[in-house]
DNA sequence: ACCCAGGGTCATA
DNA sequence: TATGACCATGGG
């Protein structure tokens, strides 16, 4: 109970505070959510641009624009097949509930059912966007967080909701917090033992990242 | 040349 | 319920 907020106090001390979502208003966020799906950043913050620089990082735009001229734009960020459709049935359902505004007044478990219902749109992306667009108190789990608390040994759970359960019912349901405590997780991963980042104990050793920072 | 990245869907057993 | 194939670009 008391570790989980021990990992967070350390890793904001190794790696300081993160300041996400990288996005200017919580539309951008959400697209960015959904064509972050198992993508390195650096590729998806190139798709924005594009889209940006087409006057399109707009619901309605997205929506008008032809099929095979928004893959071009998401080219960059991979899939992008996959994720034109995906960033298109999205904005579909984003302007049918109305906007931000409107979608903004629905409690959190309906907010999150009416995100997992739009196609493509799964378990970790609905929580990235209650989170880092709507500042719902929910912890975003993903394949970092698995690996982090599995190998300090806080949790042996690998399945996504009760994982989520177990966080969210252990510490403040605090939206700052979770804020910053999914994007450290996130830092920290990305710096363990780049070399070899799969060896079986690679962050356990005293010279990693991972030890330094989580204990 | 390989491995990885801020996942999700669908078919199969 | 639980794996596996598939989607695809860019950096290390």
């Amino acid at each position: 109970m008391r570790d989980f907020l021990t990992v967070f106090e350390r890793l904001l001390a190794h790696f300081g505070p993160q300041h996400w979502w990288p996005g200017e208003t919580p539309f951008e966020i959400m697209v960015g959510a959904i064509l972050t799906q198992n993508t390195a950043w650096s590729n998806v913050e190139r798709a924005i641009a594009n889209l940006r620089a087409a006057g399109a990082l707009d619901a309605r735009a997205i929506v008008a624009a032809d099929p095979e001229r928004l893959a071009v734009w998401l080219r960059p960020s991979g899939y992008f097949n996959v994720k034109a459709r995906r960033l298109r049935a999205f904005c579909r359902w984003y302007l049918a509930e109305g906007g931000f505004e409107a979608l903004r007044r629905q409690d959190t478990p309906a907010l999150r059912r009416a995100l997992l219902a739009v196609q493509g749109i799964g378990p970790e992306t609905a929580d990235d966007i209650l989170l880092y667009a709507f500042e719902r108190p929910v912890f975003v789990v993903d394949a970092y967080t698995r690996r982090l608390f599995s190998r300090l040994g806080l949790t042996d759970t690998q399945a996504y909701e009760p994982l989520r359960a177990e966080l969210e019912a252990a510490l403040p349901r605090d939206v700052a917090l979770f804020n910053e405590y999914h994007a450290l997780i996130v830092q920290q991963g990305k710096s363990v033992c780049r070399p070899r980042p799969r060896c079986a104990d690679c962050c356990l050793r005293a010279e990693c990242a991972f030890r330094r920072a989580a204990g």
